[in-house]
DNA sequence: TTGTAGGCGTTATCAG
DNA sequence: CTGATAACGCCTACAA
């Protein structure tokens, strides 16, 4: 009757199984140094005999390397960056590395006690999507403690690591010039933001002008490019053009979206910042009885399987979280070992993919 | 000028700082035995002037407890699998526990090296969506080591560990019988599954009545509900009315589909055992022009966002592979805890959620 | 080629 | 209450 947790076999008992000393078992069972070749093999039978199997936990203590690298991002459930930590550990696994997964739910306190955490476990880099873009000392740290770190999905100037992003101010003026070009003027703008970084917005040179204070987060930066398309058209803004939604928060967003639908202004079109957004001002379309893209024009951000599924099919800023995650895991390692060149920023290419929930002005004129 | 990775501070240092023994320094860095109130305020502070921090690696090998578990699923990018390892990542997060995921991408070659790797780190406990359903020696191995195994989505009857599943039998034979209660008798099924354990399906008893082979996965078990459902029914079923696809294989499950759709036995209704087969066949169905639920009847399985984003919103049963992931952590972490009671199977209820795109067999009969 | 001894950073045990 | 010391399992000098 075994009591307790069966102790596991170390290389003491396969030595003494062995005959051996625990040196030579150990050099015959991790394959460094010299060997005969006869204990080698009676080594090797003990061991497979007992059932051994090495103790990790041991051996990064001994060696200082865990093999192992951490991952936080704010929600694995968000498509994005499931994505993303698959990228991630794809390259990890070909590196024989694994990956401890955390969630931050965009919340720094989170952020910052994961990362804690995860050095704590003595992870041998770190991708991090960070929640907030003004706090980094947590990130800091790390690089102090030699943690390599990569950024995802935003980048953080002030930090000395790689990145790995889109170029999402120019991503959003591609796409609102495309809406622009298609007779649009009014075209609102829909984003999903954290609650504790509200991007401010206020007047700026001009009327129908407006500027957005605040780091750059892909979705401030988004919006940056949506001003600055419309500038660069003559089209003047509306301060409520700009609805800003908390991704938890379902009620208050779906009335939000309602809301823009609605508005006294008008919106032709309506531009959303990412894939939550997307998705809410669809469904504010879908069961507000707009026609779309007769009524109201949609163009989206991530290119998710349902985009194609509905009807009309949605335009969209397409990006590939799996590749960047990729990216973002390639980059890791080579700081790992030893790449110490200056900061990387690495920006992947966005595309914009027009489908049919994108219309001309013209068609929207239609008398009701 | 730091050269190499600049050294954490250890607990030695701390003592040597605040001027007491290594003994004592750790025991009120690590809030274990006694220590006076001055001289743990007199540590305390060495620890933050030095920025202190313990190595859990070493206090893992020194304890035994890693406070990590490992998760191994197919594909992380698969929302089920993203839902499920939120679930356990939260409640591992409650007690503690990191969570280092692994993908088996269905293989079971795959799931073994991981399952081994996970083991070798030394968790404390396996969350596992097993590939093979016969092969589990790895498992149990995990067992025999005194590691708890938690099964998701799949039950192995022969090993001894807690699983969470749904009723996957009669899931199917509820959401086959509504088909059948409105009207329908040729009724097809559409199920994904991996290349290596393609169930085997043969005659049974009778003109048009087959049986499935092979160990109870889920989509086997959903394909038993569905015939079961027809033979209580009395409805017969032509063999090729079972269309099994690998996910994979892009291309060949498209056709696959199409082929189901317009099988020379006219389907007038599909039921599709998983997520993915629910796409594919919607997707088949919307591109080959078919009105649903008219000409053809789709209910599917996992409530995914899109279904209800969809024209017409898709029919489906539904299971939470949030809740089911929460329950796979909440009994490993018991059982890590010490709970030695018999294997439990916990199975969670499904719902069938009637919508659009599941009409009566009547409306199909309109003239072209 | 093989064996011996020490140490990685913690914690546990035992005296003082 | 505090201090010295051993041990977790492995690896690496160094000696034989």
């Amino acid at each position: 009757v075994d009591q307790g947790r069966p102790r596991r076999p170390t290389v003491a008992d396969v030595a003494r199984q062995a005959g051996v000393a625990v040196a030579t078992a150990g050099r015959a069972l991790g394959g460094y140094g010299y060997v005969g070749e006869q204990t080698r093999e009676r080594v090797l039978a003990a061991a497979r005999d007992l059932g051994y199997s090495p103790n990790v936990v041991a051996r990064s203590m001994r060696s200082g390397s865990t093999r192992s690298i951490g991952f936080v991002g704010s929600d694995i459930a968000n498509p994005y960056f499931a994505e993303a930590m698959r990228g991630i550990c794809d390259v990890a696994h070909l590196e024989g590395y694994e990956t401890i997964l955390t969630n931050s739910d965009e919340r720094l306190d989170l952020e910052q006690r994961a990362v804690r955490t995860l050095l704590d476990k003595q992870v041998e880099g770190l991708v991090v999507a960070p929640a907030s873009v003004t706090h980094c000392d947590h990130l800091a740290e790390a690089r102090a403690e030699g943690v390599p770190v990569v950024l995802l999905d935003r980048d953080l100037p002030q930090l000395d690591c790689d990145s790995v992003v889109v170029d999402n101010e120019n991503a959003a003026y591609a796409a609102v010039t495309h809406l622009l070009k298609l007779g649009h003027e009014r075209i609102g703008l829909l984003a999903s933001i954290n609650a504790t970084e509200q991007p401010e917005i206020r007047p700026a040179g001009g009327e129908g002008r407006w500027e957005v204070l605040g780091a750059d987060r892909p979705s401030v930066e988004r919006i940056r490019g949506y001003l600055r398309a419309l500038a660069a058209y003559g089209a003047p803004v509306s301060r409520d053009a700009i609805t800003c939604i908390v991704a938890d928060r379902t009620a208050e967003a779906e009335a939000a979206a309602r809301r823009l639908l609605n508005s006294p202004w008008r919106p032709t079109a309506v531009f959303a910042t990412d894939n939550e957004s997307t998705r809410r001002i669809f469904l504010a379309a879908k069961t507000g009885g707009f026609k779309v893209p007769d009524q109201i024009s949609l163009l989206g951000f991530d290119d998710l399987d349902w985009t194609v599924m509905v009807e009309p099919q949605i335009s969209v800023v397409a990006q590939s979280p799996l590749l960047m995650g990729r990216m973002a895991g390639e980059r890791l390692f080579a700081r790992i070992k030893g790449d110490d060149q200056p900061k990387r920023r690495i920006v992947l290419p966005t595309q914009l993919i027009i489908r049919a929930s994108t219309g001309t002005r013209a068609e929207q004129e239609v008398p009701e």
